[in-house]
DNA sequence: GTTGTTATGTTATAACTTAACATTAATTTA
DNA sequence: TAAATTAATGTTAAGTTATAACATAACAAC
């Protein structure tokens, strides 16, 4: 099981995590001739700096801040389209938000564990998982192409939280 | 595995769905004391002319041309909420659109089959599944309270479609 | 039949996403 | 290195999805 539950749940360096991103990112787009120009780095930085996703409009408002000028949403999502193209960040579809990918070149499940308390992301790999729904697409003749599995509860911080009251 | 991909994915009297579907619903509103009033009923029915999945505007539009005067967005909307809420139908996350529940009695697992070809949505029901998610859930100290799977791909007719050319 | 509750009507707007076309920057090729 | 090509961004506008807020009507219970 690959995952970064625990980065994500615990109190750990974060200036880590955002810069390790962007190195990988870095790395990536350089291996792929891909081009992380100013404002997709700025994107990616964004939704490193937290483990909650964001939605179009925050990275918007943010972005504005940063660069000190007006952003339109073109801007954004094209940079958002950009990032999930290379697999540097994902969709959380039923928030309307994105978050940063903690292994961009790793085998995916596309697995998501959404705390309905904080709004902490934690991603999960899981091979096992992936069996699981190949054999089941296989038994409905259904040709998987792609997944989204996305988890709501409640993260160990937020579970601790609410059995204490 | 419980699932209605049989029925989706081949031709059948797609009548006897609408009907058992209907059925289904007066009996589960009756035993819980719900009011499953005609703008309810008709956006029940509406979802389950096909089996794709529908928008709320694309509700909306329908309703209106059905009952002969115009709809606002919010009368869809609460007709939505009250049918996720008894469980009669299915928000499909990443298509922004909704879809009626085969099993709104039946354990779920939540997992949805979406073709990319034809647009038809077949829901599964995997203790396996739900036992790994759990499991994996578990693991991580996470508390799981809700799940949404969605697959993409190819339903049978369309990847045999596909296999043609 | 009045009262409290539930459902609907109505207007307006918020939130999310994309289309279309113009301009600029980077890369390639002659 | 200048021209040609491609890729990225700027800008305006509009399309799509969803909700807030407040008024009215229907129903249920006493």
């Amino acid at each position: 099981m690959l995952t970064n539950s625990k980065l994500v749940h615990h109190s750990h360096d974060h200036r880590r995590c955002i810069n390790a991103a962007l190195a990988r990112a870095n790395d990536l787009c350089d291996a792929e001739n891909h081009r992380l120009t100013p404002t997709r780095e700025s994107v990616l930085r964004l939704l490193w700096q937290s483990h909650r996703p964001m939605g179009a409009y925050q990275l918007q408002d943010q972005l504005a801040k940063i660069s000190g000028k007006p952003i339109a949403p073109p801007t954004i999502y094209r940079a958002i389209e950009f990032l999930l193209k290379v697999g540097l960040i994902h969709r959380i579809a039923s928030l309307n938000a994105y978050i940063g990918c903690p292994f961009p070149t790793s085998d995916h499940s596309n697995l998501f564990m959404i705390c309905n308390g904080c709004g902490s992301v934690a991603e999960v790999a899981l091979n096992s998982i992936n069996g699981l729904l190949k054999s089941a697409s296989e038994k409905a003749n259904f040709t998987l192409q792609d997944q989204s599995l996305e988890l709501f509860g409640l993260c160990p911080n937020c579970s601790s939280e609410q059995e204490q009251e």
